[in-house]
DNA sequence: CTGAAAGCGCTAACAC
DNA sequence: GTGTTAGCGCTTTCAG
């Protein structure tokens, strides 16, 4: 049996009320009867139970990093690790509690956010994986417990977002082809109704206009953001294109740039030299393949980092709900030729 | 303001003890009067406080993933995100609380792990990440708690482990190279100290002397599992070997297998031609590496899986603390060239 | 079958 | 400065 804090009081001859000062830093006891205290409740090995802590006093420093789909995706393997490194490193720095809770969109079904917020006495959680058919994606904006959304704007008084410019990235990134010699670009994008396609799609379409290339809406390429798609969905573009049809394949993920790259590898086509591949994320498994990928790196650990940062600084009220643009970068690599 | 239990009950015209009978499926308690507060309870919005239920009852639902290391670490990024999907599935498919501590040396110096269970109200824990220096390592034997560590067999009544025969995964997987005609094979180890380097060489020692290879010290390399210093320790292998002393170089994690081949590719060889590299793990990454890696795939996700299973059955008193040894698969894919 | 009441371990007024 | 006490929202005896 652990001891608590009333083993403490009895053992220093005190109330539990100035246990519970002592505990806490308050500033309104003795420093000898502080120090007894402390002491003694070092000796018994007490450790205050955060259970009863967090049902007492509603405090605000236990947040929460709540995951949707985490287990039915794959693809996103160590984009939500990353994400996580950011969020716990920033708990850790400020001494938050903080815990995970994965959903899906059945849970989100039967209890809002709020509900959710509730039932674990958390002030307000980083929100990854929301897909714009999830429950929350609508009803998110009417919370009154604050929360930060990664990649997606779902609007409300009380919801943060950190994200990327991804139009402003895709541009660059389509700009990199195009100043590499590349006029032929089939566009491989991810889950269709997704903001972030759009966003990227944007990006390459605007880059494109502005050099004069036309935007040819049979070079779009549909997948849902999987991996095995992109091998099924390469073969069917070359049934409708000629091989020199095209000479660059711009991919909205790290994944997708995978599954594309194998696919031509199996064609028996040899990158970068008969095509060239570039994806997004900044996955570090895209500077292990061959070639290594080129990529637009999302920087997404500082992405967690940040998102917990404005999540706590809303709780605190120091802060108001915005939209956080964190800045990205073209990682460089071999996938590209110069033509 | 959301509902809560009082609420439900003035709303149904009961009693709070009623509610809770109705909640949590008790059998006595008449069907029309557990339907009516079901109903309202559903009007209201009525979510249970599972942090008042905690406190309340000591229940055994709860069970936690602690790891260890985790902000410090790179090496291991999907590795411990399979294991987390893997707890989180068990979790999830019997409806279990799980949650998840970032814990590293120091904390497990401020608080044993019981006081971690008793801080948390948590029945036990899945332990990933414990090194043979860390506190936790000794004092884990006396815990009172259940959990089930990874990889690591500490001892003690309340502690089961779930490992795979590393002894044995590794005498298979240097049998492969043997039976590929390797007879010069050089061992990249892993930190000295921990109990899976010791393991895995044993396998692999095992498997050489049974075939007549005499096994020589100065073919060890060793290494901290690290990539970045597997490049170096190459570097420093050929100083004092010569190019045709070694024709392959069998890696105790994918990590390591990585930067060996990273740089020996540097060197100007070319893999499998000059020199076979083979790793351990399973990490997806070496799939898309070129060549793709050989390895032995530790079904991580399962191990996650099977430690829930084993931590929920040690505290239902369904199973005992035990060494629990699960499959492993050699997937033979491109780095291995046959002599 | 249901209500009343005593906690679970802690915090936060409110007294003194 | 410190003790006392009323909760936080729930479970779980114990009566009836």
């Amino acid at each position: 049996m652990p001891s608590t804090i009333q083993d403490v009081a009895r053992a220093a001859g005190v109330s539990v009320g100035t246990v519970s000062r002592a505990m806490n830093d308050y500033p309104d006891i003795s420093e000898k009867t502080r120090e007894k205290i402390l002491r003694i409740a070092h000796e018994l090995g007490y450790r205050p139970n955060l259970v009863a802590k967090s049902l007492s006093s509603k405090n605000f420093r236990e947040i929460a990093l709540v995951l949707s789909g985490f287990l039915e995706d794959v693809m996103f393997n160590d984009f939500e690790t990353m994400l996580m490194k950011g969020c716990y490193q920033f708990a850790f720095e400020h001494d938050l509690d903080i815990s995970m809770y994965v959903i899906n969109s059945k849970i989100q079904e039967e209890k809002t956010f709020e509900q959710l917020c509730y039932e674990h006495n958390i002030a307000g959680a980083v929100l990854f994986g929301l897909k714009s058919t999830d429950p929350y994606f609508k009803t998110l904006a009417q919370s009154r417990k604050p929360c930060v959304t990664i990649d997606v704007e779902v609007g409300g008084a009380c919801v943060g977002n950190v994200t990327n410019d991804h139009a402003a990235a895709f541009d660059e990134l389509t700009q990199y082809l195009i100043d590499q010699g590349h006029r032929k670009i089939a566009i491989v994008c991810g889950r269709k109704n997704a903001t972030v396609t759009s966003e990227r799609l944007e990006g390459a379409v605007r880059a494109m206009k502005r050099n004069g290339l036309e935007f040819q809406e049979d070079f779009i390429i549909q997948t849902n953001f999987l991996k095995e798609e992109a091998t099924e969905v390469v073969k069917q573009f070359f049934e409708g294109h000629s091989p020199d049809s095209v000479t660059a394949f711009l991919c909205m993920s790290d994944m997708l740039a995978i599954g594309v790259s194998e696919s031509l590898k199996k064609m028996g086509y040899s990158l970068p030299d008969d095509y060239s591949v570039v994806g997004y994320d900044g996955l570090y498994v895209t500077d292990y393949t061959e070639p290594r990928i080129t990529t637009v790196d999302q920087n997404i650990k500082e992405k967690g980092y940040e998102a917990a940062s404005l999540l706590f600084d809303m709780i605190c009220g120091t802060r108001t709900a915005q939209n956080l643009i964190l800045p990205h970068k073209l990682e460089i690599r071999d996938s590209v030729k110069k033509l």
